[in-house]
DNA sequence: CACCAGGCAAGTA
DNA sequence: TACTTGCATGGT
């Protein structure tokens, strides 16, 4: 196949079928459990959304409002709950800095958008591109550990690469559709979770064997 | 019991 | 620059 990344995701598309990403109902409750879910599992990112949501606390304003110590508290049931209200706390004192709503903080360009995520102390390069594509709805492609697992163990990456290579490598294969980024991305999660994980070195009847 | 999960920053040499 | 460590809950 001349364009192997594109011919991974019309493998995993006609498998998994679409995936409805990312789960969450609004643009801020997106930017939030991206934060959230670093090196961490969903299910105890929904836990800490959940208490959130209660309390009416998924927004802008009513979130911004909560003293550090107490959102800490709300969000214990994702891990790291101390460093992640620090880092939700940075993250909207960026906003507040560019904007002041998130609609126009997320109105500036991709490229300008993504510098002033990656300003904020606690958003990374993965963070900033997942709130990028899946809150503010712009081309960046999500570089994950399942992408660089799934890629290094079929022999299209070496093991120590860094994360805007493997970007790269996507951006330079396929159109720059948002639409597809979103999808391409949620199915290497899929893979990764069902046929690709970390204690399962070989897996049977992953939707790549012949690759 | 050990290991893992949709990272990132700070410390050390 | 290149390694190492801290952060932390909940599921398997």
């Amino acid at each position: 196949m001349h364009n192997k990344i594109l011919n991974i995701y019309n493998l995993l598309y006609d498998f998994f079928g679409p995936q409805n990403w990312w789960p969450g109902e609004t643009p801020f409750e997106v930017m939030v459990g991206a934060v959230l879910t670093q090196n961490t599992n969903w299910n105890n990112v929904t836990a800490a959304l959940e208490n959130l949501k209660q309390d009416n606390l998924l927004a802008l304003e009513t979130l911004s409002a909560l003293p550090v110590h107490l959102l800490a508290e709300k969000i214990r049931p994702a891990g790291y709950f101390n460093l992640k209200a620090k880092r939700l706390k940075n993250l909207l004192t960026q906003i507040q800095n560019h904007g002041g709503s998130l609609e126009s903080f997320f109105a500036a360009d991709k490229e300008t958008l993504r510098e002033r995520l990656l300003e904020v102390k606690g958003i990374g390069p993965e963070t900033a591109d997942s709130i990028l594509l899946y809150a503010a709805d712009q081309a960046s492609f999500v570089v994950d550990a399942y992408t660089h697992r799934v890629l290094y163990r079929h022999h299209l990456i070496p093991e120590e690469v860094g994360y805007l290579d493997i970007q790269e490598l996507f951006t330079s294969s396929l159109p720059e559709d948002p639409v597809l980024f979103n999808e391409y991305h949620a199915l290497f999660v899929r893979l990764g979770k069902e046929y690709c994980k970390k204690s399962t070195p070989r897996c049977s009847g992953c939707p790549l064997e012949k690759i």
